[in-house]
DNA sequence: CATGTTTCCTGACAGC
DNA sequence: TGCTGTCAGGAAACAT
């Protein structure tokens, strides 16, 4: 399932790829759930498009095109939900079951967005004004970049929350691109458990959270991201995150630290795994 | 507003 | 073998 390590990966990948070519053509299927925007208006909207960068805002991949004098700006944004796939192919490779969009480019290749359960999002992002363009504002999703927010903030952020860290962790409006398998991974660093209310962590746990968070997202980017049920990035690669995990599905395993058995309990409706040991 | 619960969807897998 | 039932999970919608 993409959370931001495997986001930024596609994100990167798709860059590379497709940077600086032009969409010509763009194609949505009916199906209404992977939709935000209207399949003709989004098609519309892209074709003739430039494609200038491609990057990760919290979970979702976003697209940013060159100026263009006599149209407005627009960001398309695609969130990959849990099985969505951005993957440039070539034409002549047939387009695999449940492609939900695909962006045929000048270079002759095609974008294609696959998602076989229909929890990712494809939609449009319009900018209000066309005039000033140096003060567009960019798409920003709801939360604080968990790469980018301070101690002090996160303090902030989770001290009054009377739900459990894990929830907290999962909640998008706080943090913006952890999903289950960071959260699990970092409160296992932090030595935290997952049920804990997070406004009862102290200062030096939440400090501690602050510094996992972030070492397990880092690190996770540096490895390509966790390929745990059928991730591959934008050239079908897999990650090797997973390979270091010390919870995320190691229910019954030896803990890799002290050798107890991992545990699973579900907290805020979602599979969490721990070690009754390490953590506390 | 904050928090908890339900819903969407299909592939994978267990059990008969 | 092949059918049925259950589960996974991000985030929006809905309920409390």
């Amino acid at each position: 399932m993409p959370e931001l390590p495997e986001v930024e990966t596609v994100a990167n990948g798709v860059h590379q790829r497709i940077a600086g070519d032009r969409i010509e053509e763009a194609w949505f299927s009916s199906k209404p759930e992977p939709m935000k925007t209207p399949p003709a208006t989004m098609a519309k909207a892209l074709t003739g498009r430039t494609v200038e960068r491609v990057h990760r805002v919290g979970k979702h991949v976003v697209f940013d095109f060159a100026p263009q004098a006599e149209r407005d700006p627009v960001q398309w944004i695609v969130h990959l939900g849990m099985t969505g796939r951005l993957v440039v192919a070539d034409p002549e490779v047939p387009r695999p079951p449940h492609t939900h969009g695909v962006l045929m480019l000048r270079s002759g290749r095609e974008l294609r967005f696959v998602d076989a359960r229909r929890f990712g999002r494809m939609g449009l992002h319009v900018f209000q004004k066309s005039d000033q363009a140096a003060e567009l504002p960019g798409f920003r999703g709801p939360g604080t970049e968990p790469l980018r927010i301070s101690k002090a903030d996160f303090r902030q952020l989770f001290h009054k929350r009377r739900t459990s860290i894990k929830a907290a962790l999962l909640n998008q409006t706080l943090l913006h691109g952890v999903g289950n398998i960071y959260a699990d991974e970092s409160l296992f660093r932090a030595k935290i458990r997952p049920r804990r209310m997070a406004a009862r962590l102290t200062i030096p746990e939440l400090d501690r959270l602050h510094s996992a968070v972030q070492k397990v997202l880092r690190e996770a980017i540096r490895l390509g991201g966790s390929s745990v049920s059928d991730y591959v990035d934008a050239a079908g690669e897999r990650g090797f995150f997973q390979l270091r995990h010390y919870v995320y599905i190691r229910t019954g395993q030896p803990c890799l630290v002290c050798g107890t058995p991992i545990r699973r309990i579900v907290v805020a409706g979602r599979g969490t795994h721990y070690c009754p040991v390490c953590q506390r």
